[in-house]
DNA sequence: CCATTTATGGAACGTTCGATCCATAAATGG
DNA sequence: CCATTTATGGATCGAACGTTCCATAAATGG
């Protein structure tokens, strides 16, 4: 069917560099230079493939929170309780103190900080994914009410947004390069006002 | 004593306004032409005055912090109890939800956001005024202790930790366009916390 | 009023930005 | 093997970036 000369690179693999840069650097400052050498391809192949910057920082916005929903909510899934699903998140990023890992942040909070409420594409996905964010911790509230773990007449709405409150502080956090120490006390203390 | 024509700008009112430019775009996205154009001065007479663009940032900076601690620390001071005025703190920031002022976040955690732990004076300035920020949250809740409004042997700069978290994070959320209920109610527990 | 000092406005610097365009390379189906 | 199709590399675009520099304006002290 198809006649002419084929691509040679893979357009996944290319995407998932993209999120890594943008990752690393942040949508403004991730130039088509970084990018390009990341992806490993010429300017032509990025365009003709993604169509522009702001597209592929879509794509790849797209994917890092496909990828981070899907990795939650198999993590609640296969959890013993979705209380320990929630105990395990929040201690294992406070654990990622003074890491590269904890300088990248989260792709997320980075780009719903770094575009605030700017019209455009780009800042709407990103408060989209927050409120995503917002939906698996409410669900992992109520089961976890449904297992006892947490009074079945608090406010599983509520309670989520408090934990996404506290997944974006705690990012700043470690992005601002607090120790593990302070990390972990913020939140055993997040935690324990889940509890009760 | 000294000559030559006079300075026709007040350094210190244009140190206010490029504080203002930082602050709604940020470092890197405030270009010269915003600045110049808020400090209503000629690119001459800001490098004369100002040395360069970071110089400016760092004494943007440096005048936000102090008048942020400043203010705070007033307000600690004339509290009732420091219970009030935490309370009162993370309270209205939250009702600030959806206003412009909610949308342009705090200047020092918009900073560490972009900043991170990258080299150089401003993101160092940006981790030092988180710091003085956890102090003062240290200060209050020690002084909440000494009233009898958080119990004496909990660890004061735990708790301090766990609200430097909380602020960054609800103004995460406020500049990512939540609502006045989602931000009250996640304040609420993050409150809550803190007296047990 | 003049010499001196300093501020000002604007031109200009080299670099980098995102994006476009074109000639060429490389594969295909017929 | 050829006509066709598509990818590739690189030159190039205009605009914007932070910064420097210089001629000029405007005030001063003597």
């Amino acid at each position: 069917m198809t006649r002419g000369r084929p691509i040679a690179f893979s357009p996944d693999e290319a995407a998932n560099a993209a999120m890594q840069v943008f990752w690393a650097r942040g949508y403004e400052s991730a130039s088509t230079r970084d990018l390009l050498e990341a992806m490993r391809l010429s300017r032509s192949s990025l365009y003709q493939t993604f169509g522009n910057k702001e597209q592929l920082f879509l794509e790849a916005l797209r994917r890092y929170r496909e990828s981070l929903l899907g990795r939650l909510g198999r993590r609640l899934e296969a959890a013993p309780s979705a209380m320990a699903f929630l105990s395990a998140l929040f201690r294992e990023t406070a654990r990622e103190a003074g890491s590269e890992r904890a300088a990248l942040g989260c792709l997320i909070f980075n780009s719903a900080s770094e575009l605030g409420q700017h019209d455009g594409l780009p800042s709407q996905h990103a408060r989209q994914s927050i409120a995503a964010i917002t939906a698996l911790f409410q669900q992992a509230v109520m089961r976890a009410q449904a297992e006892g773990d947490i009074a079945p007449q608090r406010d599983a709405a509520a309670l989520a947004s408090y934990l996404t409150m506290g997944m974006a502080g705690l990012r700043t956090l470690l992005k601002s390069g607090s120790d593990a120490e302070q990390a972990g006390q913020a939140v055993a203390l997040l935690l324990e006002g889940l509890r009760r």
